[in-house]
DNA sequence: ATGTCGGTCCATGACCGA
């Protein structure tokens, strides 16, 4: 069971780099993030042609998550749990029923939290779009300890918006004041893994150099200046079950690229 | 280099978010 995932930074732009990227990929599911549409605006058709089901989160202009699968989907829920006022569409889980096991998936689009405001001692606030960031993150790990008490095979994917280490960025420097590398940031990551979780890709590929995101601007791409913020969380049960793991660089220099590249894990479920 | 995209809207470009 092959599982990706992948920010497309609009779907409705993307279709066209979607839909051939689904029939070179084949991935048996795909956790979508950004899709900036809303449900009905959503191309199911042209999805389900290539013999996905299609189960959406959407909202209007701004974020918004999907989950595309070749295998029957069961237990759709929609929001991540804990704050019954965010109207924010970040988060929607399922029920992958492969041949051997059945998988809970979750898809989830972390806030940005982007711009942080820094108080007198230069330290950052816990404010604003910051504090949206973290307090998300806190609900993010409310659930994943739920996950890992299910003891089932489990997986929470997509879009952190965390460069977890120095190593995943081409230049940290640049991101020293960034909320996505502020250390509040990445102890909440870690905080996550703690739990138990098994960050897919770092448990196969070590050192620099592997990143899922180069920016449009200041030919960020032609100097491979990325950051590696798309991850794969792994429960203890899914992660027995994980046989290859993989980031499909090459689709960044495709023609009307994402900034966003899937990045894939391989299950024998 | 305030650099590039995608989306929204009383649109024909300004703004917002990333």
């Amino acid at each position: 069971m092959k599982i990706a995932t992948f920010n497309i930074n609009g779907v409705k732009a993307r279709l066209q780099t979607l839909l051939d990227w689904l029939e070179r990929d084949a991935p048996d599911v795909v956790l979508l993030q950004e899709i900036k549409s809303v449900d009905e605006g959503f191309p199911r058709e042209a999805v389900e042609d290539l013999g996905y089901n299609v189960e959406t989160h959407g909202q209007k202009g701004f974020n918004g998550v999907a989950i595309l699968s070749k295998l029957p989907l069961e237990d759709v829920t929609r929001g991540l749990p804990g704050d019954e006022s965010d109207e924010q569409a970040r988060w929607i889980e399922a029920t992958v029923v492969g041949n051997t096991h059945a998988v809970r998936v979750c898809g989830l689009y972390l806030p940005n939290g982007n711009p942080v405001e820094f108080g007198a001692d230069g330290k950052p606030l816990a404010t604003g779009k910051y504090g949206y960031k973290l307090g998300w993150m806190q609900r993010l790990a409310d659930r994943g300890a739920e996950l890992i008490a299910s003891e089932m095979p489990a997986l929470m994917a997509g879009d952190y918006n965390v460069i977890p280490q120095a190593e995943d960025a081409a230049r940290p420097e640049a991101w020293e004041n960034d909320a996505l590398y502020l250390y509040e940031s990445r102890a909440a990551f870690r905080r996550v893994l703690n739990l138990g979780f098994t960050e897919a890709f770092r448990a196969r590929v070590r050192g620099p150099g592997h990143y899922s995101f180069w920016d449009y601007q200041a030919r960020s791409w032609e100097r491979d200046n990325g950051i590696r913020i798309d991850h794969v969380l792994l429960t203890p049960q899914a992660a027995d079950l994980m046989t290859d793991v993989g980031i499909s660089r090459d689709e960044r220099g495709r023609e009307k690229p994402s900034d966003h590249v899937p990045v894939w894990v391989d299950l024998a479920a």
